[in-house]
DNA sequence: TCCGGTCAAGGTTATT
DNA sequence: AATAACCTTGACCGGA
């Protein structure tokens, strides 16, 4: 393990938290770079399951304002996934961040999900 | 490079992989020999996983006989780590075709790892 | 050339 | 069912 990577430790493999660093997405405590940022186990599970099953969420206070942190992160999913996006999360080293998304109070996933 | 490396090329000091050459565990790509034999990268680095710590596998299917393919190569840890050592793979120079196998449908590890 | 170390991706498991 | 912690894998890198 290089100096630099402080914050960050393994054994045997396992990657472990550490509160020298924050997820990007709630706040919570890091492991490390999750498909191309600092995230949480949460998140990046979230962001995970989400492009991998393809799943559309809707906003159900249809702002797509809702508060994303530690607390609230599993009060909607919409948001929490446009967050993942816009802080950059992506699944193939090609951010998602210019996608266009769906206001229309349908949902707000970008286009290509869909 | 050397004319008989054929299969193996390298650019930048990058170690590339080439269909020259193939595993002999799995038939993937090899990017040459790790720990005496051609093997892939999956193969180099779950032996020497398997090795350094230690591990003892069980084959779920009790035959000692499941395919060890790059397509079902993850499906049966005990039957990839046998065909690692039947196919000559060894972790100082020093041959383990000949250790003795545990058939006992205990496991199918050679005694030597315990 | 090859070996050891790294670490993000994906799979698995426990929990709810 | 979804979530999140844990675990295994393998592509890549630097050093010898
Ligand atoms: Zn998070
Ligand atoms: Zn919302
Ligand atoms: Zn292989
Ligand atoms: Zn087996």
């Amino acid at each position: 393990m290089g100096v630099n990577n402080i914050g960050v430790g393994s054994v045997g493999g396992a990657r472990r938290v550490s509160p020298g660093l924050q997820c990007l997405v709630c706040g919570d405590t890091s492991s490390g770079k999750h498909y191309g940022i600092l995230a949480c186990n949460g998140c990046s599970g979230f962001f995970k399951r989400s492009v991998r099953r393809k799943l559309i969420y809707r906003c159900q206070a249809g702002t797509g304002a809702c508060v994303v942190d530690k607390a609230h992160r599993n009060q909607c999913q919409a948001c929490r996934l446009k967050k993942c996006i816009q802080m950059g999360m992506n699944k193939d080293g090609r951010s998602m961040t210019s996608l266009p998304f769906i206001y229309n109070d349908e949902n707000l996933m970008p286009l290509a999900f869909i």
